[in-house]
DNA sequence: CTTGACTGTGGGGTTTCCCTACAGATTATC
DNA sequence: GATAATCTGTAGGGAAACCCCACAGTCAAG
């Protein structure tokens, strides 16, 4: 299949596909066209954008994830390993969680502040 | 004072405070010294630093801090204004928080099944 | 055979800084 | 007073994860 295809059902760009590529997430063959030359994917590359996108979520960034990537296929990390593995992954979750409802909270207080300021007077500027 | 004091007490990089300076959130004066200029700082740029990074962590960009300080100093919100601002950024805050806690979640799942895992048989790898 | 949709590369932009290198200025030490 | 250590400046590249534009060849349909 060619970029726009892998791109669409991605839902992903093409600059996004190829960047993808260029990071070493997916591989493509050449396939010739007149003077240029279009990549040619194999749609197993629409399983691992998934398995990428999934680890971006759980906050590897994409340079991680390569090698990431490597590891899954050669199958080599032992439960222990992914236990350790997992609740690093887990705790900076919960790091960016706990500042998020800090924020939340601070926000929500301000909130009900002007509240409060637009009912009682409400003609005043802040 | 000069970019290193304001760094140190800020807790930037004088890079960052360059950067700051670049995108218009403090000021300096020049100070000659010798055949070069070096950035003197106002003491005040401190607080201001700590209004930017107050708003960075409600989600706003430095870009849009920029004309915000302004919006500020100008005093020129309506408290309706405010209210309608302030509900802008937890909705924000808040998509992200739900984002976060899926992913946390779904950790969650994953270590319970490696855990299991671990104890049945220890000796497989993954 | 022309038109439109597709492909490629190349280069610039975004965001919030960090880092390196080179060079003049200032301060402290001997 | 010379020298060394520490400070300052600018310039330019890099990171992250793409987006966007332009220019140009390719291919399928009408």
């Amino acid at each position: 299949m060619l970029i726009s295809e892998v791109a669409k059902i991605a839902g992903l760009s093409k600059d996004g596909v190829r960047h993808y590529e260029e990071m070493g997430l997916i591989a493509s063959t050449e396939r010739q066209a007149g003077s240029r030359v279009y990549r040619e994917y194999d749609p197993a590359v629409l399983t691992t954008i998934e398995k990428v996108r999934q680890a971006q979520r759980l906050g590897f960034s994409l340079k991680e994830i390569g090698p990431l990537l490597k590891a899954h296929g050669a199958a080599n990390l032992t439960p222990e390993q992914t236990v350790v593995f997992l609740e690093e992954r887990l705790d900076v979750i919960r790091g960016k969680l706990k500042v998020l409802q800090e924020v939340e909270a601070f926000i929500k207080t301000k909130l009900d502040h002007y509240k409060k300021e637009k009912l009682s007077r409400s003609d005043k500027k802040i």
